[in-house]
DNA sequence: TAAGTATGTTAGGCAAGTCTAATAAATACT
DNA sequence: AGTATTTATTAGACTTGCCTAACATACTTA
């Protein structure tokens, strides 16, 4: 009877990769999680009499594996940690997919949540303050990837001459341009900002609960054929909106890439 | 004879430590390492063992410990790590010095050299593009502090008109203004940007070798009492010259901050 | 329904990393 | 110099996490 507190970073990614599976296959298999993990059956039986001890996966012999609630929550805390990583290198960096998913999946284990909301909310400020902006963030992947060609004297002249443009344009426009819509309204791959939560149902709560706040980047990553569930990822967090739900989040449409 | 191509995360905290320990006591003793480590003293001598078996330390009971030159370049690579990582989250994320020194320690051992160059690169591109600058990462620094207060739609209208300001009077004065110095002339604490380097010696090859160029972010660290050995951080790594090698790097300074 | 195959578990072993208790060496103090 | 104290090492044990080989169960299919 081991009383470890803190999860290992092992049993951390098990607890991932069941989550995942499950979510994609709907059902866990011994055989798939030793195969995504790289590991041995026997190694994923101990894992998973490991994790079952701490109450966090359902587990008998030769049953399906799921997750208890104190497993699933403690899951999607993983989950979350490697996507804000991911994301971040990805978007920001300009890390290549490959490498920042597999450095993701190391650094996860040693973030807390401070830091990955702190990530999250530089990622979204640098994307979305006028003074930055997609762009922006763009160019220092560009500048990334000609590497030490052009200091960048030259074309940050360039840099600010548009800066100074762009924001001159979105003044003449006027905030009148921002073409309110829902959630509900958004294609899969589309990103708004939110401008405000109508009603103030559960949702609300939940939604509040996450640091959601006016200006949050909330981008729709799947609608069901039906358009009723619908996938979102906000503040790095996956959640699964009804289209009710979706109707009473305003929010304003903002550019791809 | 166990042949591990690759370092343990417990094996590089030590390597770490014993090298910052000889940089600022001269000497590691035992006792000490198994104090900052939080650690028993047994377990600091069944490391030192593992490393020497490793051609990383030199060692033989109850003599110093001291690091070979390949231990030494393996240190350097995690100290190097560890102080990217924490001075991103400090400078960049407003993230407590503790809890970004514990964090960076963690995080070390996830991130590859060109996930770290990379984060370099962009927080020196967040600090001194004219379009973000230190003004703007310190105001996101605070927009977190203040937490969910202002959803800075107002405060954001002020920054870009700072920002244009900013612009128009960096436009004015020309770029005569930036008063040309030499790192030999910035004071502990001051930090500068690279000009050019001067003199084709040793040391221009040694900087150029980490990525260094033009418009780079220099940042003296410590001056020795006769100025000679000059300490620098550039690009993460911590170089110490003299001054006549100093003196050989044109730089124009920076504003504090 | 009776193989035959795929999947999962047990048994046994090993390496890394940590600990405590006991011992040895080095150092500091009369 | 001789004892006390500090510092370092050895011995032995334990935990975690992984492996291979052998066995058990479940699913497939003739
Ligand atoms: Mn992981
Ligand atoms: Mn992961
Ligand atoms: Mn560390
Ligand atoms: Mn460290």
């Amino acid at each position: 009877m081991t009383r470890t507190e803190t999860l290992s970073e092992s049993l951390e990614d098990y607890l991932e990769t069941i989550f995942l599976l499950i979510r994609e296959k709907a059902v866990a298999r011994s055989r798939d999680i030793a195969e995504r993990l790289k590991v041995s059956r026997p190694s994923v039986t101990g894992a998973l009499q490991a994790l079952a001890e701490r109450a966090l996966v359902n587990y008998e012999p030769y049953g399906h594996v799921t997750l208890t609630p104190a497993g699933e929550v403690e899951a999607k805390r993983v989950v979350r940690r490697h996507g804000v990583l991911k994301d971040f290198m990805v978007k920001v960096l300009s890390i290549g997919e490959a490498e920042a998913d597999a450095t993701a999946c190391r650094m996860e284990h040693a973030v807390s949540k401070n830091v990955v909301d702190r990530l999250v909310e530089f990622a979204e400020f640098v994307e979305t303050c006028p003074r930055a902006g997609a762009k922006w963030v763009h160019g220092f992947g560009y500048r990334c990837q000609e590497a030490a060609a052009d200091p960048s004297q030259q074309s940050c002249e360039r840099c600010i001459e548009q800066c100074l443009t762009d924001v001159k344009k979105r003044k003449q426009k006027g905030n009148k341009t921002i073409a309110s819509a829902t959630l509900k309204d958004l294609k899969p791959g589309e990103r708004g900002q939110i401008e405000r939560l109508l009603g103030g149902g559960p949702v609300k709560r939940r939604i509040a609960d996450m640091g959601v706040i006016k200006g949050s980047l909330v981008e729709v990553v799947r609608v069901a054929p039906l358009g009723d569930p619908i996938d979102i990822k906000i503040k790095g967090y996956h959640l699964s909106l009804r289209k009710e739900e979706a109707a009473g989040i305003a929010v304003s449409r903002l550019p791809e890439k």
